[in-house]
DNA sequence: ATATGATGATACC
DNA sequence: TGGTATCCCTCATA
């Protein structure tokens, strides 16, 4: 039906009716929510007077000559630009658009609300080749290793309930984490453990310095922040493997830095910006990096896909830096292999990872081109045998090669799995469990959000990549922001998280206390930042609150609101 | 409540 | 090959 005919049904004597059609994107599908389906076209009478469009309406000497003017609100998808359907959040839940491919896995056809792999995340794995070609390399794994990891898989641990919480840490998302690697076992209260983790900044010059943060989560408000580390965002950190005193941080700033953490006092082993700025063509930026105790180096790679060795005691440059992926591209991962340690992971924006042999370092001398369908975000070798390796990628897949040694032509396993590139987001990156003998256990947030009793959730998620079953979903209802960065503990069963400014350290659910019980406890979370800008250099008093705070005007609070129906306690979740 | 902005990969010319 | 328009479940702040 033609708008007009329905305007002037409206007005008997129709002024001069003007029109304005507008499309709206209706960003906030949350505030209609309900579940009725709503008009296509919305008309509203834009004043109560006449006044046509255009014409200033304050200004108006000639408001009451002036027509009314209708606006014509047609919903459009704000995906896909098209009527007849919407993309975006009905409450908790959100719909996607029924045009474009599956957000999960995709493929074109269904959305994610009926994908297959949202169901069962095991769906469509590929069963691990068998191999038939044998290398010598293979007996010694047999001989050597195979006998040191236990023949009956263990249960896995999942730390699946925050035992505190640091809110609002940093000014800028988190971009790692990293445990101590020894203080939890010197100091007696065994209690006693560093996290160490990163802020970024902008990536203007002489804006925002890149951050460190050390919090000691046993003594809960024990952190210190060092904030002149690098002067932009700190993209990766390594202890130092014969000092742990000492820890090296690569940066967006160009330089690798050895940051004292007594002091906060950093000494610069290469800076590849020496010059100062010279536009962004000249601009090296270090992403990966690595430590390789075996050869005393240091190993950064940078956006124009060239890899740098850097002897760690003398700080000098080891050899001229090798293009090891496509030129101009960046790389965004290194991984020293914690038993050969001459074989050497690289991954990047390129779509590959790749295996390297440090004796014989050269461009294009790659021994193996793992080939992904976007992005690499991650690659690393397993933590106990260094013959697996485990991948994310930006085609919303986890992948696993079960073998350096055999075929790695193609992936053993490929896990469907949201993780999607969001600029906004640090990347998500499948981390393994450093404690699990079988090698098999991975931990990485997940992207999209699950409607968990009226609220949007995004879980952090346990996967047996032997298997693609999901072990575990860890969330808690006032984390409603996406957790990207995720670290398990070398020894103890504590899982860290960086979301959005703020960390979170999980434990495992103590298994003698009733569900109920521990539903309802309450963790300790600290607020830091509120007021960070007024007193630099130092964080306020920390108040006590447990999350008051966190859950204002956070995505919980607006799902709640919207929410039509009363929640339905016992609906759980609207995945089976 | 709603608007805004920070900013990386990619597709396409 | 380079420049730019586009982006889809962000998040915090004004």
């Amino acid at each position: 039906m033609p708008p007009q005919k329905r305007a002037t049904r409206r007005s008997p004597t129709p002024p001069r009716v003007v029109f304005a059609e507008e499309e709206t994107g209706s960003d906030d599908s949350s505030s209609t929510s309900g579940g009725e389906e709503e008009e296509e076209e919305e008309e509203e009478v834009v004043g109560g007077d006449a006044v046509t469009v255009g014409e200033d309406i304050n200004g108006g000497k000639s408001i009451h000559e002036a027509p009314v003017s209708i606006k014509i609100t047609r919903r459009v998808c704000k995906v896909c630009k098209g009527t007849g359907h919407e993309a975006g959040f009905r409450g908790a839940t959100y719909i996607d658009c029924p045009k474009k491919p599956c957000f999960l896995c995709k493929l074109p056809g269904h959305t994610t609300m009926t994908c297959p792999h949202r169901v069962a995340m095991e769906h469509g794995v590929v069963p691990a080749p068998r191999r038939h070609s044998r290398t010598p390399l293979d007996y010694v794994f047999e001989r050597q290793l195979r006998p040191e990891i236990p023949k009956i898989k263990p249960a896995f641990v999942v730390p699946d309930q925050v035992d505190c919480a640091i809110i609002k840490f940093h000014s800028r998302r988190i971009t790692c984490l990293e445990f101590h690697p020894t203080k939890n076992n010197v100091v007696l209260s065994g209690d006693k453990i560093k996290i160490l983790f990163d802020i970024p900044c902008f990536f203007l010059l002489d804006s925002k310095k890149g951050q460190l943060g050390i919090w000691d989560y046993g003594m809960l408000h024990e952190k210190i922040v060092y904030r002149s580390i690098h002067s932009c965002i700190l993209n990766n950190m390594k202890f130092n493997p014969v000092n742990e005193d000492t820890l090296f941080t690569s940066s967006s700033d160009g330089t690798i830095c050895c940051t004292d953490l007594e002091t906060g006092i950093p000494s610069i082993l290469m800076d590849l910006n020496p010059d100062g700025w010279h536009g962004p063509a000249n601009w090296v930026m270090l992403y990966g990096m690595d430590t390789n105790i075996e050869r005393g180096l240091v190993l950064v790679a940078d956006n124009f896909g060239h890899l740098y060795l850097v002897d760690a005691r003398t700080r000098m440059r080891s050899g001229q830096s090798i293009l090891v992926h496509k030129k101009g591209t960046k790389v965004v991962g290194l991984h020293c292999n914690p038993v050969h340690p001459d074989l050497l992971l690289s991954c990047g924006n390129d779509h590959f990872a790749r295996i390297w042999d440090l004796r014989r370092l050269e461009a294009g001398s790659c021994l193996e081109s793992l080939a992904h369908g976007r992005v690499v975000n991650s690659a690393y070798f397993s933590p106990l045998t260094g013959t697996k390796i485990l991948t994310t990628s930006q085609d919303n897949r986890i992948r696993v090669w079960d073998s350096i040694f055999g075929n790695l032509e193609r992936p053993s396993r490929e896990v469907v799995h949201s993780h999607d590139f969001n600029r906004h987001l640090t990347p998500f990156k499948a981390e393994w469990d450093p404690k699990d003998p079988s090698e098999s256990l991975v931990v990485i947030g997940r992207y999209i959000s699950e409607n968990y009793n009226g609220v949007a959730l995004h879980p952090i998620d346990f996967i047996d990549m032997s298997t693609g079953q999901l072990v575990a979903e860890v969330m808690e209802s006032n984390i409603t922001t996406i957790s990207p960065v995720n670290k398990l503990h070398p020894r103890d069963d504590i899982l860290a998280t960086g979301s959005s400014r703020s960390i979170f350290i999980w434990r495992p659910k103590e298994a003698s206390k009733p569900e109920e019980e521990q539903q309802g406890k309450r963790f300790k979370a600290f607020t830091c930042g509120k007021n960070e800008k007024k007193s630099k250099g130092k964080f306020d008093d920390e108040s006590d609150d447990d999350f008051g705070d966190f859950i204002r005007n956070s995505k919980r609070s607006r799902a709640l609101k919207s929410e039509r129906k009363p929640t339905q306690a016992k609906q759980s979740k609207s995945r089976t």
